[in-house]
DNA sequence: TAGATTGTTAATCGATTAACAATC
DNA sequence: TAGATTGTTAATCGATTAACAATC
């Protein structure tokens, strides 16, 4: 078994074939080919495997297909969902603590430490056992938990400020939910959270489909 | 000018073009070049060229580039965020809340008609001026409405039933926002709102960062 | 064994980038 | 005019798919 280096599209599947082989572990399937794996996902089966084969630690079996559970824990360690990188988040509106309260995060290896605001209502509660802090107390924060990772949940008004107020307090990944664009120094990675995107393919294909079924 | 049709990728980068400019617009700028965008978004300008080309009206002038303002509308018509499509959420707990109280994607060309949920704590009552029903509504309002994407927020848990209730509402395309594998039938389009891609993408990158500055 | 399935090389396809003439 | 920038063709690059031998 050759190891492939990972392309950024694969990349981007690993995820989706970890939750298809939790949906498949659920139902209990022990063993799944390249085949039935494409056909439910609808992706082609060669590529399938090219993208298993980068990660999987053991390969599969002729006949027999991978080992669902292998090859889960395989994804997982792949993507670093073992180890945990601890988070703050600013902005505790319906967004923010809609984060704060999925605690299904740290499964993805994400622990969010505090959240941060400016709303007096808020600042000092806590909020699914997560502490709300004053912006103020952001540096003091970072530095102490060592923390690189910054997300953004405020309005797309206020997210630059955010953003700049990170960067000062040595974060070094970005993940905004916010809509608009961010400026930062070249060495700070900005993930956006881009819902509009995915938005513009749906309503796109719909449309497409709805021209075409006339 | 020769139209060329758009690619997946190319889509895809379209929603960041618009929060750049209108990020742009914000600090008056009325023409921009693709060498500007280019280096503000991190792509290549040739790049920039060709994904504008697709999709705008009147094109760039030599020495004076784009002119903002008509490239925003091009997008947005593109996009079909002129016009509004309608739809229904199910799962009125805190992310869903939380979309229903973000008024903004009614600039992405998506209205959210009513929520949808089982709990009797929230179903009767209103969320940011819109209706919460009980679950056994969904086909009644749906039809009436004419509605053909649904948007579904429960937990993973929960995620297939709701699925399959969409879709013999006769619902077209699913925004899934549940980290879970849905089944359903060939026609119907699924969008799974991944986040779990975006911060494999960012927790990698960022590891790798901190390795490399060791 | 026969047949399903894996893993890999080679061929194809599509997207990105380089080069450059056209234009304001 | 000179120079920045556009739009397009051609070249490159990377990702997907086809073909097929190896294997259980």
């Amino acid at each position: 078994m050759k190891k492939y280096s990972i392309s950024k599209q694969a990349l981007q599947r690993l995820p989706s074939y970890l939750n298809y082989l939790n949906w498949a572990k659920r139902e209990n399937v022990k063993n799944i080919s390249s085949p039935t794996i494409a056909s439910d996902l609808k992706l082609n089966e060669v590529q399938v495997r090219k993208d298993l084969a980068a990660i999987s630690s053991t390969g599969g079996k002729p006949r027999l297909g991978y080992n669902v559970d292998t090859l889960i824990s395989d994804i997982k360690v792949f993507l670093g969902y073992d180890e945990t990188d601890k988070a703050v988040l600013i902005g505790a509106g319906q967004l923010g603590r809609a984060l704060l309260s999925y605690n299904g995060y740290e499964d993805y290896g994400l622990e969010i430490v505090a959240a941060f605001d400016v709303d007096n209502a808020v600042v000092g509660k806590k909020f699914k056992g997560k502490p709300i802090y004053h912006i103020d107390m952001l540096d003091r924060v970072c530095k102490k938990n060592n923390i690189h990772i910054g997300i953004i949940t405020v309005s797309a008004e206020n997210a630059q400020e955010a953003c700049d107020k990170l960067v000062e307090c040595g974060i070094l990944a970005i993940w905004n939910f916010a809509p608009c664009h961010l400026v930062v120094p070249d060495n700070i990675l900005v993930q956006h959270e881009n819902t509009a995107a995915s938005l513009a393919f749906l309503s796109m294909h719909l449309r497409e489909k709805m021209k075409n079924e006339k």
